[in-house]
DNA sequence: ACAAAAGTGTTAAGAATACACCCATGT
DNA sequence: ACATGGGTGTATTCTTAACACTTTTGT
């Protein structure tokens, strides 16, 4: 089998989220070639061998995006898709990555691909099958936050328990009970409460807690 | 890019667990080539050009192990692993995959590979990473028949409730309360009752239970 | 008769849900 | 003073967990 052995494209894409106005973003670019010119399409390009799918997608979102892999607070493998026609001229097998970050401004002007978030809301038709992708992200997302702490990826390190709501909200698209999430939350012992306060308008100042942990763990308790 | 583009080689591989004897195995090939000569390991091979990953590994499971893609009734894409050292000449990236399967014999003498099904309880020191493979395989595994129906891959059409709690603690690896397990499992419509019972034995026949999907299913209760 | 697995309910504790008002601040 | 989001408790329902004996069969 090897004598006759030829590779298929390997290729890795990005699905970045953030939370931008208590709205969950996607990083996009504008495909500067074809297929799909000028559609919006998930940041990715080809991995070559002898570099490994995470570095060469850091690598690919740096230079396409101008996006710092260390601004990524959480990174990792979605799925691997095989049967997208990413290439009109032959076979290529995508590797897909998730990745969370916020406070992340994206300048488009950065490069030719025009690199910016956009709301999940409002999408475009995109590239390929990248809205299933997204959607498939979105999921994968929505059960994570549920059962670990991956919620802190899309946070900064001190929030109010507002702040954090509005977030599981964004995630699980659906509205949640105040006082059924403060007591629930706290119980899960993810945050510790600091002795400062926010106070950004015109009203009752919020209690600011800390995020015990910044990385992933898991929790045996649920939010939905 | 493209002009000097040379892509990384693409392996798959199979975690494939089947219950024996109320306890869960998983297929194993003897490696007949270096490196690991002699050691156990994941079916696998290399997956070229123009042939999807799942299709590759099929094709790689009949022509080494004798296992028709027929006899999995369930095959989903585990993880992609790209750090591992399959080939010492250079990198590889393996796609797996996870399928469950019952019923099924392997005459090891069909090839060279002598493949065999071994109890995840006593395997030997496996070649590659493979035993990590087969752990996470297994904690994804416990995790999908926690809210899925997916526990029908390892079992027949037709069932009793102590086979099927049988092949919930094989996978789950604890006991469970007869009791509370029936109440549950019946009120998870999973099954539908027949009017056969199995006498296979020195005791009360069993009423055999029909599983009403025998495909992939999300619940929104768990097993645990 | 006995061994072996099948079958069956109740109670208690814990978790989830629904729900409405007062508080502290800026303007 | 009013608008805005911050903060708090209870009662009810539902879910989970713990637990032991009788039934039916083959030998």
């Amino acid at each position: 089998m090897e004598y006759s052995y030829e590779a298929p494209v390997l290729t890795v894409d990005a699905v970045i989220f953030q939370l931008i106005d208590h709205q969950l973003n996607v990083l996009l670019i504008k495909r500067s070639r074809e297929p799909f010119k000028g559609d919006l399409a998930l940041p990715g390009g080809y991995n070559p061998k002898g570099e490994t799918t995470l570095s060469a997608l850091e690598r690919i979102l740096l230079s396409k995006t101008g996006l710092n892999k260390n601004k990524l607070k959480l990174i990792e493998q979605l799925y691997t898709f095989d049967t997208i026609a990413r290439d009109p001229r032959g076979h290529a097998v995508s590797v897909v990555y998730m990745g969370l970050c916020r406070n992340v401004k994206i300048t488009p002007s950065i490069t030719k691909e025009q690199p910016r978030f956009m709301p999940l809301s409002k999408l475009p038709n995109l590239a390929f099958d990248h809205q299933a992708i997204i959607d498939y992200a979105l999921e994968r997302l929505a059960s994570k936050v549920s059962y670990t702490n991956a919620i802190f990826g899309l946070l900064p390190k001190e929030v109010t328990l507002t702040q954090l709501q509005r977030a599981y909200e964004a995630v699980l698209g659906h509205k949640l009970d105040k006082r059924n999430f403060r007591k629930r939350i706290l119980a899960l012992d993810l945050l510790k409460p600091t002795t400062k306060y926010s106070t950004d308008g015109a009203h009752r100042p919020a209690l600011i807690y800390l995020f015990r942990k910044q990385s992933l763990e898991t929790s045996n308790k649920l939010i939905d």
